[in-house]
DNA sequence: CCCGGGAGG
DNA sequence: CCCTCCCGG
């Protein structure tokens, strides 16, 4: 098929991140930014689909595009590469890069630097994982506030379902305990079928809720796996799941995380009539409030 | 491969099932038997896998080899194809037949006639078998004890498992609602896993026991499907499984039937290298005990 | 990374 | 009538 190469020219891919600005990017660092005067923390979370090598570098392009559009606070990849890992730290230069592994394809946590502090970070095993998959996790400060930032590509396939859930039931433990001044926040490719929370697990823990279901399930940012729109894989048969969630555990005390929107991104085809990912990206925006207590 | 047809003489047949004595039948009838003489009941629960053509001419002779040896009180029958039970019809004349379709594959119980009395009998449908399944029922007085006689071959594969659990729901509910004078036997081809009976349905019903786990759970009578032995399939991998059963459900009062033995037939090799069926064959007796009461 | 069916071990 | 892999839909 049309696999592409990687090593091209770095112009429009820094071009594409960086915008018209890409040669001087004290330029950019100057202008003010909407998003680093406000106090909104802005989350993405996208499964880039590392592992499909058709048309990679108009999708790392696109990809960067959007990274560069929104220059979310906190972005959450899953299925990264280490070339195309290679590629984003080459540009992407305002932002500090966890990743979780450094062969095959992992998940990375990309922080803002202007705007969030990294502290420290961590990757949880996943014991009985048939796919190398594991939980990356970063203690971080946002404008003061502490925040956990987890991310986490769970077992895949329908038949991963047992794994899946185990791994699930880990990602919750270690939500439920980490430090209670700190807002948690998971974001990642859960490969969740609906039936497995509610049947399986008998819904989520009580100190645990699911950002999409807070913002009243819109049905407009349900499907983050859809094949009824996204042909990258072939399938066809109309299939759409909500494998992409975000969790959110609120801190104790202080002020409290409140998710405020939550779009789809990565909807638009390319010029190679590709999409990005197999995936939807999740761009998340959250406030901060006073507690009640 | 090595398909043969079933259309030869059936002289071999005949004298496979009645001995030397076939010529005269009368002199069956004749010689004393220990079986018609005790009380112990005997019955056969066997896929005798009508669905395999190969070698079917020697595969029935050996059938009929077996069931005239051991002339069990009750035979049950699963995967009879119309000519295989036509040529058991033509040759068992000391049973009766029962048939759970005409067409296909189907069940069977075979009541001998010297030994159990036919009442009555019934067909219960499967409603969503994707396989033509369904629960053979026949109500009968042996000794004058009555009995409720039932086989089933429930949906088979793996992935069978949904439909194949409602069935053998369905099938644990009859043997419930049966007459509580009666005792009720039903034996057939499960295809049931360990794992689905214990933790889909959470074990047995407490009026309903298994047979082979009264009797101690004996190694050597576990495996009905074993082809680290059976090569009838010319499947590499061994894989043991107990899909035939055979299930209890005492009478509320009066004399108790309690199983006394259990043992595979079948596990020999046919001259043409081949065994009777993939499926080893269950031949359990039973005998009637005074209640507590 | 959906589902099902078919081939080979 | 096991399982896994592969392919097509």
């Amino acid at each position: 098929s049309k696999s592409t190469q990687t090593k091209q020219s770095s112009f429009p891919l820094k071009q594409a991140y960086w915008g018209n600005s890409f040669t001087d990017q004290s330029a950019d660092q100057q202008k003010p930014q909407l998003s680093s005067r406000n106090s909104y923390l802005t989350v993405m979370a996208w499964n880039i689909d590392g592992l499909d090598s058709d048309n990679v570098f108009d999708r790392v392009k696109g990809l960067l595009s959007l990274l560069g559009k929104y220059r979310a606070d906190v972005v959450l990849l899953q299925e990264l590469i280490p070339p195309t890992l290679k590629v984003l730290q080459n540009i992407m230069t305002d932002y500090q890069f966890l990743q979780a592994s450094e062969e095959g394809y992992f998940t990375g946590i990309l922080l803002r630097k202007e705007r969030v502090q990294f502290l420290q970070s961590s990757i949880v095993k996943y014991p009985t994982t048939e796919m190398g998959r594991n939980l990356l996790v970063a203690n971080v400060s946002f404008l003061g506030h502490p925040l956990c930032i987890m991310t986490s590509h769970l077992e895949s396939c329908k038949t991963g379902s047992q794994e899946r859930l185990n791994q699930l039931r880990r990602v919750w433990k270690w939500m439920k305990e980490a430090p209670e001044d700190h807002s948690v926040i998971f974001g990642g490719d859960t490969n969740l079928r609906d039936w497995e929370v509610v049947k399986k697990l008998n819904g989520l823990p009580d100190s645990i809720s699911d950002v999409w279901e807070m913002l009243g399930k819109p049905e407009e940012s349900r499907y983050t796996w859809d094949t009824s729109i996204n042909d990258n894989n072939e399938i066809p048969n109309s299939i759409r799941l909500r494998f992409d969630r975000i969790f959110l555990r609120p801190a104790a005390e202080g002020a409290q995380l409140r998710p405020e929107s939550m779009t789809l991104i990565g909807l638009e085809k390319l010029k190679c009539d590709y999409f990005i990912s197999d995936h939807w990206g999740i761009l998340c925006t959250f406030t901060f409030e006073a507690s009640e207590e």
